[in-house]
RNA sequence: GGAGGGGUGGCAGAGUGGUCGAAUGCGUCGGUCUCGAAAACCGAUAUACCAGCAAUGGUAUCGAGGGUUCGAAUCCCUCCCCCUCCGCCA
């Protein structure tokens, strides 16, 4: 337990790394704050970092003394023996303000720390908010309806395909009951996923939904934020939350280990659901199952040496694409820029879907998102590797890597709007045929 | 949920108050031997933080937190986790 009551990750190992690099990179780590737009106190986190190390020394010496009267015990007289029991006495009561004082101290500077963003890839194009995003790549033809295309919303009520009223009633706003062809859609969704992954060699797992505080915030998300910013619904009486995404889960399935360099990469596809509060975005994206507070993911993770992290992170958007290339969806790949990455992002590829319902005459929907963390995550979470050729102290934090494959809802979206014909009917993109067990999505009489 | 057993280094596993950061075995790395390999033999091999250019030194860590003690892997308390058996259950 820390002084604010909360329990934290293990205060003796790795954040206080970063203090280092900070010292070591301040101009760097100053502009990376500027560019990506966000406020951070690093000479804080500098200040903080020499205090701590203060009292740690402090702290240390007198523990040494301590040390000293208990080896001196043994050959002492009765009479030195009293003495040194009064003086051991002193300083234990010296130890103990000076472990607290520490405690903190980098308790203090854990807070400061968690607020300096990751480090940027050079190529990441620089800008404030989303406005300097680039598009990358274009795939794909956007449909051209000889008739106004319907929006997935009036597509799943023509089509029986969802009931938004009964999930409002059973679980309030922005739950949705997906029925007929939607549900099989989902779950071919899934398959057609998973089945690619697992070719591709990524260990399939299904994840728990939900996940400790603590795996959290090493992932870079906020639980403890006020309830009008939080972005994940926490569970009361209990130190867990719902998952908004198996980033969370498949990043905490290795918390705390070292990996053998020989097992690196490793590449997990993991199945499960996602929660989201959608805090402060109220209003937005109402109709439908765009934006909704839960929905289905099949998500890729990867863990790796940081030489080979840049290298995954392509291979995983190639994945990305190569997954909607196969369904048949037009589609745009957007490198995010500097005021649009979060925390724990050094580079974020997003792919949008042409969604020909969406906004007036069509626009383009977020359907997946791949981010190299580096070793932001890996140092919250202490993932570490041993590395093959011992070069000097300590052992490196790995690399992680994330990526979305399938989100459902937003796939199926995009399948609906992009498929549907002029008789109000929906084609099922031909690999999901096996798994649908129907070439046509026609409406129920 | 009930009863019992247990959490020690990469793994296995000893250790019940100081001589223990911790025997031993396996694994790994280096070496000897060999044309090469295996075997055998020799040696090395936890992590983090602090000080230092470094060599090195200091501190902490035997599930977590607290307590007793000059001194805790070892004793006491609380919590967590794992295993076995029983009960319940999709």
């Amino acid at each position: 337990m820390y002084p604010d009551g909360v329990r934290h990750r293990d205060p003796g190992t790795p954040p206080m790394l970063d203090a280092a690099f900070v010292r070591d990179h301040l101009d760097a780590v100053k502009a990376n704050i500027a560019n990506r737009g966000v406020t951070a106190d690093v000479d804080a986190v500098l200040r903080l970092d020499d205090e701590r190390k203060r009292l740690q020394r402090q702290a240390d010496e007198t523990k040494a003394k301590q040390n000293q009267i208990t080896d001196a015990f043994k050959k002492a007289t009765p009479e030195e023996r009293a003495k040194l029991k009064e003086e051991s006495g002193k300083l234990k009561e010296q130890v103990a303000g000076l472990d607290a004082l520490l405690k903190e101290a980098e308790l203090e500077l854990r807070k400061a720390l968690s607020v300096i963003p990751n480090m940027t890839h050079p190529k990441a194009p620089v800008g404030a908010g989303d406005t300097a995003n680039v598009t990358v790549a274009e795939f794909g033809t956007k449909p051209a309806f000889d008739f106004k295309p319907k929006d997935h919303v009036e597509l799943c009520q023509l089509l029986d395909l969802a009931d938004f009223e009964a999930g409002t009633k059973v679980a309030g706003q922005k739950f949705y009951f997906l029925k007929n062809e939607a549900v099989l859609l989902e779950l071919a969704l899934i398959q057609y996923a998973m089945t690619k992954l697992v070719a591709k060699g990524f260990t399939p797992v299904i994840t728990p939904d939900l996940a400790k505080v603590e795996i959290l915030e090493g992932i870079g998300f906020q639980p403890r934020d006020t309830a009008e910013t939080r972005q994940v619904y926490t569970v009361a009486d209990s130190d867990l939350c719902l998952i908004a995404t198996a980033e969370i889960t498949l990043g905490g399935m290795h918390a705390d280990q070292v990996f053998a360099e020989d097992d690196l990469p490793k590449r997990y596809v993991g199945l499960s659901h996602c929660f989201r509060t959608e805090a402060g975005a109220a209003g937005r994206d109402t109709r439908g199952i765009y934006r909704v507070h839960q929905f289905t993911k099949v998500e890729m993770f990867a863990f790796c040496t940081p030489e080979h992290s840049d290298a995954i992170h392509e291979e995983i958007r190639e994945i990305e694409q190569d997954i909607f290339l196969g369904l048949g969806i037009p589609f745009r790949v957007i490198d995010t820029c500097t005021g649009d990455l979060g925390g724990p992002a050094y580079r974020k590829y997003d792919l949008e879907a042409w969604m020909p319902g969406r906004g007036n005459g069509g626009d383009w929907g977020e359907i997946t998102s791949t981010s190299n963390c580096t070793d932001y995550q890996a140092r919250r979470l202490g993932i570490r590797y041993r590395p093959k050729e011992k070069k000097g102290g300590g052992l490196p934090f790995a690399h992680t890597l994330n990526g979305t494959a399938v989100a459902c809802t937003r796939a199926i979206i995009a399948i609906l709007e992009n498929g549907q014909q002029a008789d109000g009917s929906v084609l099922v993109p031909e690999v999901l045929r096996p798994w649908v067990g129907k070439d046509r999505i026609t409406a129920k009489r």
